[in-house]
DNA sequence: CTACTATAGTTCCAATTAGAACTAATCTGT
DNA sequence: ACAGATTAGTTCTAATTGGAACTATAGTAG
């Protein structure tokens, strides 16, 4: 293979991603939220709550990040950590009543605005497009594990 | 449009662009780089210079950010920034000798090192992939534009 | 020439980021 | 039961991030 044919793609995918960071973030902080932090609330909306561990793997924030999250996120008084039950070593993060308010008040809306972008795509366009991310995301992690086996 | 019919797109795109970020960096570091540092030797390479204005536009890094990059590859004596000769605002920052040195060392080992990860696309599948992310770039700048002119 | 506007970089701030070291609790094999 | 290995979260550090305010220089309209 010639050495350069896929860093077009590489651009473009670190543009793709920019261009939704920046048309997604621009309305999540005018809702007063910024998109780490919308991410949690969106994650835990219309469940009983969840461990750090699992919020962490569904919005891809690693722990030692997800703390300084959450403790943000406590602080406005939009989430509850309590105990686990189960696992003395775990806890339960929740909506308060007030981060339920606003789940139902911005999620909605989130979506809504998102749905103006994709407008242009057909389902079929859709879905290629998700097919190639999906591929792409593979040849990655499969590197990336071929280099654990052998180091 | 049924609402929810693009959220997993999006997650695709988080997974992609993190499985990447994941896979790169952990090279790019293992040759003593954090990855926008290595962004901007990379692009100083074989040329005479540039601004920092056209250095951010080059690897999507906004001024302010650009600004405490370059003064860390300063630090390492990697880079030097130097006055424009035309313009009283403007600086060139080029690679000094020891950047020149390492951007010949370290940029071909990481070109080879993506080209494992690659290697299972076919030429056809690599042209689906670039083709999918730029329609994805184009509809989220689309979006953002609209926005613009109608705020 | 002069006021107005635009541009190039820096500085500052709050937040996020990954990674590593650390504590506490759990699990495993014997 | 108990030593050793895992796992859950926190803490720490250096770096990056975007955005806004700021300085200095450049361009422009009258």
């Amino acid at each position: 293979m010639p050495s350069q044919i896929f860093l077009p793609l590489l651009r473009e995918l670190a543009t793709a991603y920019q261009s939704f960071e920046i048309y997604s973030s621009a309305h999540i902080r005018s809702l007063g939220l910024t998109p780490p932090q919308f991410d949690i609330v969106a994650t835990l909306g219309n469940t009983q709550g969840m461990s750090p561990k699992e919020l962490g793997e569904k919005t891809l924030i690693t722990k030692g990040t997800l703390t300084g999250v959450v403790d943000r996120l406590s602080d406005k008084r939009l989430v509850r950590r309590i105990a686990s039950p189960s696992d003395g070593r775990g806890q339960i993060v929740q909506l308060t009543r007030q981060g339920e308010k606003l789940f139902a008040h911005i999620f909605p809306a989130h979506l809504a605005y998102m749905e103006r972008a994709f407008a242009p795509l057909s389902p079929t366009e859709l879905a290629e497009i998700t097919d190639s991310l999906r591929r792409l995301c593979a040849i990655f992690t499969d590197a990336h594990n071929e280099k654990i086996k052998t180091p």
